[in-house]
DNA sequence: ATCAAGAATGTTATTTTATAACATGCTGCC
DNA sequence: GGCAGCATGTTATAAAATAACATTCTTGAT
């Protein structure tokens, strides 16, 4: 009924493991397509995926200058639309905040459980919700060109956490 | 399977009833709840509701500042506030704009239809598309707090328009 | 190798959206 | 009438995004 690429991964895994996958994947996906990953722009894919939290256009360029020095917004947000146009990575509108696509070679809208307390984001490939939604939209006789669906609120251990004391977050990577 | 309390009205509607409605309805809400729905909250509200598309709020404070004087972004800003914790109006994350809600006695949140052509947005009750979701969140162990379903598209009226020629939007109330 | 065209990046300035912090004013209650 | 709490006003600034133009890099044709 739905598969779910990745989910809620546990809190401490191998994130190394996760990053070079998805810049693995990345340059494959555009050596396939004839599309440019280039140093910036897999800089910033590795950036946004730096944790399984969505990721702030300004807390990316911070992190550029780091390494680099003075980025201007321009810089990271033309990587960043390259990245989206790609499908290599989301917007979180009702965080202003990017996240990084676990499924990026087939293309897809995400819906996203994104965690308040840990502010992990899950992605789902919940065919389910997308089947209600074409229903809907079938009624009205309206076309879908792009699709929202973000659910905030607590993750299964936060949840706990919250329940017992509440300390500080989980800290997922 | 679903109830529909407005959803796309037609292009050429008695909108001065919208409006209408949706005020008294707030007068009512607010006096039940004890809420003090003042002079400045009202006519924000009004101007929500000026159409069916997502209103910003630069919008509502440059037409607020054709009556009164003057105003400075946090008035609008907490107007807005305070409609939206009473369920008055809904915030569309992926437009930055607020709507009015036609169904503001029962607390939920709406699932948005909004075409990019006439900018209309329509807000469905549509149970099947919630369900589907809390499947997915009961099997994430996820709780839910807020939800964002916001599908941008083409309305019927604006598809066939499109499909045609290529003339201006339909230019709904 | 060289050059031209197009793509990518750099740079500067500005726009758009939203909030912080503090002052003033209004309203209902005693 | 005074005060407590809420609502609004005011000033300044933060945060998010884009416009417009300059420069550099890449690639393919010659």
């Amino acid at each position: 009924m739905t598969d779910e690429p990745l989910a809620f991964l546990p809190p401490r895994h191998d994130h190394d493991a996760c990053i070079a996958d998805a810049l693995d994947r990345a340059e494959r996906l555009c050596a396939d397509r004839g599309e440019r990953l280039t140093e910036l722009r897999r800089r910033v894919l590795e950036l946004v995926w730096s944790g399984h939290a969505p990721q702030g256009a300004y807390d990316i360029l911070d992190a550029l200058g780091q390494t680099r020095g003075r980025v201007a917004p321009p810089t990271v947000y033309r990587a960043l639309d390259f990245l989206q146009a790609q499908g290599l990575i989301h917007r979180i509108e009702s965080l202003n905040a990017f996240i990084g696509c676990p499924a990026p070679e087939r293309r897809h809208s995400g819906h996203f459980f994104i965690c308040r307390r840990c502010r992990t984001a899950a992605e789902l490939d919940a065919r389910a919700i997308d089947r209600a939604i074409d229903r809907e939209a079938g009624r009205l006789g309206f076309v879908i060109e792009q699709r929202t669906v973000e659910l905030l609120g607590l993750c299964a251990p936060c949840r706990e956490a919250e329940a017992t004391a509440a300390p500080g977050p989980t800290g997922r990577a």
